[in-house]
DNA sequence: TGAATTCCTAGTAATTCACTAAGTTATCAA
DNA sequence: TTGATAACTTAGTGAATTACTAGGAATTCA
């Protein structure tokens, strides 16, 4: 039941660009040297936020990324589930693929699973990025430039 | 994010062998066919739960499995953790091995996965084998003979 | 004694994970 | 116009994990 790689880097890397949201377009480069993530490896994850408009991107010099949104509209759980699926615990109650189980017994489980779904669901839709943002801020006091995420 | 076979195998089982509690000694080869699961396997299962103590054996013939404590008194919380280990979402809050992180960063994020974990715990551990128990006769209705989990 | 059953260990095919590598394409500055 | 920069794309790969299978050893009862 752990999150892979792709879902706590891209929350990293999304909180990274909502922190240097203000400086306009942002290279690869520098949230994989900050957060210490394999470039190429980034650049994959970035497909998939591109895919699911999280971020919008510009090719070429002076290039980089940017949120496609403000960070008070983009929660944490539309990157986890863009980079993760759905986070339900079982296939059968997974919001995408709604595999139905032939097997009656299956519901009798089945309330369970839905329950941690949704509890799980409550927490990330809850949750801005740009709450995360603030906790940070609060953390790392005023100066931003001294404490990279 | 999702649960391997072992949570779910190792629940349906101890829910069967709840259901079947009163009939004594319960043998994996039924456990096993009923809930479509590989008899090896399912073993392999066994040796785990036991260790927890959340099972009693009685080998030879006229052996099998029994309920370490009544169903009320199990939780479907430790059972999970039993088969899974802890629900953290990622290893920094896991209950069981406490990595600390060395990234201060780690804190930023850190917050929404304890959000995460202990939503999951107040599911899993507010629920009893005894309730999945109640939920199945209610579905099932009062024969238990004709419908096994 | 033999059947039934738990217990134990080793192996394994398939899948997934977490990348690396190596390009191609687009854009801007000089 | 050129060259640097940066996004985009695809293929491959080693390691780990999963979900078993296989088969024997030990125990217990009829």
């Amino acid at each position: 039941m752990k999150l892979s790689t792709k879902g706590r880097y891209g929350l990293k890397a999304m909180l990274d660009l909502a922190v240097h949201n203000s400086e306009g377009q942002v290279v690869l480069k520098s949230i994989a040297e900050r957060q210490g993530i394999s470039e190429n490896y980034l650049e994959q994850l970035f497909a998939v936020l591109k895919k699911q408009k999280l971020v919008k991107s510009i090719r070429g010099s002076q290039g980089g990324y940017t949120l496609a949104e403000s960070p008070e509209n983009i929660s944490v759980g539309s990157i986890l589930r863009a980079m993760e699926g759905s986070l339900a615990p079982v296939d059968c109650v997974a919001e995408d693929n709604a595999v139905e189980c032939d097997r009656l017994d299956c519901c009798v489980t089945r309330g369970i699973w839905l329950k941690i779904r949704d509890s799980i669901n409550a927490v990330i839709d809850s949750t801005s990025l740009q709450d995360l943002v603030d906790d940070y801020k609060k953390s790392a006091g005023k100066d931003d430039s001294m404490y990279f995420i």
